[in-house]
DNA sequence: CCCTGATTCGC
DNA sequence: GCGAATCAGG
């Protein structure tokens, strides 16, 4: 991809944004995160300030040998992106609070005896998922309260683990279900 | 492990 | 100029 005068300035946009690398990378497409970061520096734009000032001196440079690269090397579309957690942390604190009034997702469940929780969904923008977020999509994509689940799926699977039920049931237990 | 930005240097 | 590899750190 091509460093065009519109991803120039998106890329500047973003990051002045406070977004970080991969998110940008991620937004404008067909880029990695390295790219965006080389590109912020060439660029001279303020890079992410540490606070106190003493940036983590002691650089050792440079290892030695000359890139390894493989040069069969295929470069991914590099779709990643954090994803804050509560992770059951105590935080006592009421700051971040926000505004998760419409958090809470009512789907088609109980059915069963079962007592069925149904998970609270972080609201991720498709250029959220990572490979182990949940890629289950909350409500109409041509509204503008559209998300994905984005909780943490198991392993390589596309849900979490309650979304994965819903995705793919077995014929016996959705016989049962009806 | 996941992620972050920073740097180097072959291309 | 570009960005993968690598690093250091959270």
């Amino acid at each position: 991809m091509n460093w065009t005068d519109e991803r120039v300035e998106k890329l500047k946009k973003l990051w002045a944004e406070g977004l970080s690398a991969s998110q940008i990378a991620a937004q404008l497409g067909g880029v990695s995160r390295n790219a965006v970061i080389g590109k912020v520096h060439r660029l001279n734009l303020p890079g992410r300030a540490k606070a106190g000032g003493t940036q983590t001196a002691s650089r050792p440079k440079r290892p030695a040998a000359a890139t390894p690269r493989p040069s069969n090397f295929a470069a991914r579309p590099a779709v990643t992106r954090t994803v804050a957690r509560p992770a059951g942390s105590a935080l006592p604190k009421e700051e971040l609070d926000t505004d998760f009034e419409t958090q809470s997702e009512q789907l088609p469940v109980p059915a069963n005896g079962n007592k069925v929780v149904v998970p609270m969904s972080r609201r991720l923008e498709l250029t959220e998922l990572t490979e182990r977020t949940c890629k289950w999509p909350i409500g109409d994509p041509l509204n503008d309260d559209f998300h994905f689940c984005g909780n943490e799926s198991p392993d390589n699977s596309p849900y979490c683990t309650y979304h994965q039920r819903l995705a793919y049931q077995p014929s016996a237990e959705r016989r049962r279900m009806r």
